[in-house]
DNA sequence: TTTCATTGTGTAAAGTATACACAACTAATC
DNA sequence: GATTAGTTGTGTATACTTTACACAATGAAA
C-alpha cells in the first residue's frame, strides 16, 4: 500500500484525535433484503482489503449518534432503526495492521482501537452507496459469499447475525427492510433468509397475522406469473410498540 | 471535595493515559445471593456517592481481560463467569463530573467516558469486598433498596438486571450464585428473585429437572424446622455446555 | 404427642407449535 | 381460447408445552 494521503485527508490523519475520542469506533452491519436474498453492505480501502463500514466518535457526541451518522454517510438514509450488538474488544484484534499503510505510522490511527459493532436494517432500493475518504469502493455483498475482511470483521458481521437471528424471537422485522407494500411470501422469504432455514407458509402466516402489526390491503400484487397475491403493509404504531415491548413466542 | 490526592495515586492520576486506554472504561454489575435476595457489591468513592465498581483498559489488554481484573480486585474472585451486556455512550452521562474534584481538573480523568457494563454472577460468602484507591467503603446492597449512584450507573444496573431477566430463558444460572448443594427451594428462589415473581414450586422443580443439568445426592438439608429437602448439584459439564449452546424454553 | 410450616409428588386442561392437501388463480404456451 | 405450470389462499387434527392445582409425609418446636 504505502499510498500517498490526499491534503484533504492530512488533518484527519494528523489532527483527528482532537476531534474524536481516541482508541473508540464504531463499525456497522447494514443489512438489506433484494432478490430475495439478505445483502450486507461493506466497503474496500484503498488498493486494500474489505471491511465492515465504520467510523469514530466525536468527542461530543454520544455513541448512537456516531453511529447513525456513519450509517448516514454510507447510505443518505436517517432515521433508521440501529441496534448496538456487542463490543469487540481483544487486544490484538486488529492483526497486521501495522502493515496497511507506513504513511500513518504515527497517526493515532493507527493505534489500537476497540469497536462498538451495530447493527442496521435498511431498505435496499433505497440506498446509494458512498464509499468514505479512504474507500474507492461500497457495495452490497450477499450474506452466503461475504469475502475475506479486514481485522475481526468477518467476526463481527458473524455476531451481528447471530443476534439478529436471536432477536426474530421476540421483535417484529421488516420495516426498514421491505417496500412500503409487501406480499406474504415476500416477507416469509426475508424471515427463511435470516433464520436460514425454510418455514411452513400457512404456519408462518398465522403467525405473523397473529401479532397484530399487518394490514391487509385490498390491492394484490401483478405481474408475477402466477396467482396474484395480496398485499400487505405494516401497522406503524403497533410494530413500534411491538419492537420496543417485545413479543411472544418465536420460530 | 477537593481532597488531597495521596501520593501514591499522583503516578495514577497525572499519568494513567500512559497505561490506560483513554475515554473508555468498564463497569461491572457483581451480583450475589444471600439470605434468600439478591445483591449488588456497591463501591463509594472518598467523601463521594455510591456507584458500581469500575475501571480501565490497558493498552495491551483486552476488554474482557479488564472486566475480569476489576472484578478480581474487588471480590479476590476469578474464574468467574462475566458477561458484557451494554456500552453506555451518551455524550452526557457523566453528569456533574467536573465537580467531583477539582485537583483532578488537568487529569485524563476528568475526560468524558465510554463505559463498557458487565455483570458477573459470584458466590456471596466467597467473597471479601475491597474498596479501590479511590474509595473507602465496597459492600452489598440488596436489589431492592440501591442507593442513588454516580452518573448513570443506576441506569447501568437496570440495564444489567433486565439483560439478566432475558438470559434466564436460554440460559442457566446459579453455578457461580449458590453454594455447591442447594435445594430445590433455594434454587427457586433465586429464580424468583431475578424475575421478581413468584413461580408455582412443582413446575419449577419440573422445569429445571427437565434442563437435565442438576444432580439429586442422596443427602437432605437438615436443621430446618421443616420437612429436609434434597440437596442437588450441577452437573458441570452440562451445565457448561447449556450456558454456551442455550436452552429452549424459559419462564 | 401435637402442631405448624414446608417438602415431595402427578394429572388434567389450556394454549401453542407443527404437519399437512386441495382448490383458485395468473401468465405463458400452444 | 384452451391447456399447462407454478404459486397463492385457506383450516384442521395432532403433538407438544405450559399452566393450574391438592394432599400426604416429614422434622423441629412447642
Amino acid at each position: 500500500m504505502n499510498k500517498e494521503i490526499p491534503e484533504l485527508d492530512r488533518d484527519f490523519v494528523e489532527n483527528g484525535q482532537k476531534t474524536y475520542l481516541r482508541h473508540l469506533s464504531v463499525d456497522c452491519v447494514i443489512f438489506g433484503f433484494h432478490e430475495n436474498e439478505l445483502k450486507v453492505l461493506l466497503i474496500r480501502w484503498k488498493d486494500g482489503p474489505w471491511c465492515l463500514p465504520g467510523g469514530f466518535v466525536k468527542k461530543e457526541e454520544s455513541l448512537n449518534t456516531s453511529a447513525s451518522r456513519i450509517l448516514e454517510e454510507r447510505t443518505g438514509l436517517n432515521d433508521i432503526f440501529l441496534q448496538q450488538f456487542h463490543v469487540f474488544g481483544d487486544a490484538n484484534r486488529e492483526k497486521n495492521k501495522k502493515n496497511f499503510n507506513s504513511k500513518l505510522k504515527n497517526s493515532w490511527i493507527m493505534d489500537r482501537f476497540v469497536t462498538v459493532g451495530y447493527y442496521a436494517l435498511v431498505e435496499y432500493s433505497k440506498v446509494k452507496p458512498k464509499p468514505d475518504w479512504l474507500s474507492d469502493e461500497c457495495s452490497w455483498w450477499d450474506i452466503h459469499s461475504i469475502p475475506s475482511l479486514v481485522y475481526d470483521h468477518n467476526e463481527i458481521l458473524e455476531k451481528a447475525l447471530e443476534v439478529l437471528r436471536l432477536s426474530l424471537n421476540d421483535h417484529p422485522i421488516g420495516y426498514n427492510l421491505l417496500p412500503e407494500k409487501f406480499t406474504m411470501p415476500e416477507l416469509q422469504r426475508l424471515y427463511e433468509t435470516i433464520l436460514d432455514k425454510e418455514i411452513d407458509r400457512r404456519n408462518f402466516q398465522k403467525k405473523l397475522l397473529s401479532l397484530d402489526i399487518l394490514v391487509r390491503l385490498e390491492e394484490r400484487k401483478t405481474g408475477g406469473a402466477h396467482k396474484a397475491p395480496y398485499l400487505y403493509r405494516f401497522d406503524k404504531r403497533k410494530y413500534d410498540r411491538a419492537l420496543k415491548e417485545g413479543l411472544t413466542g418465536g420460530f
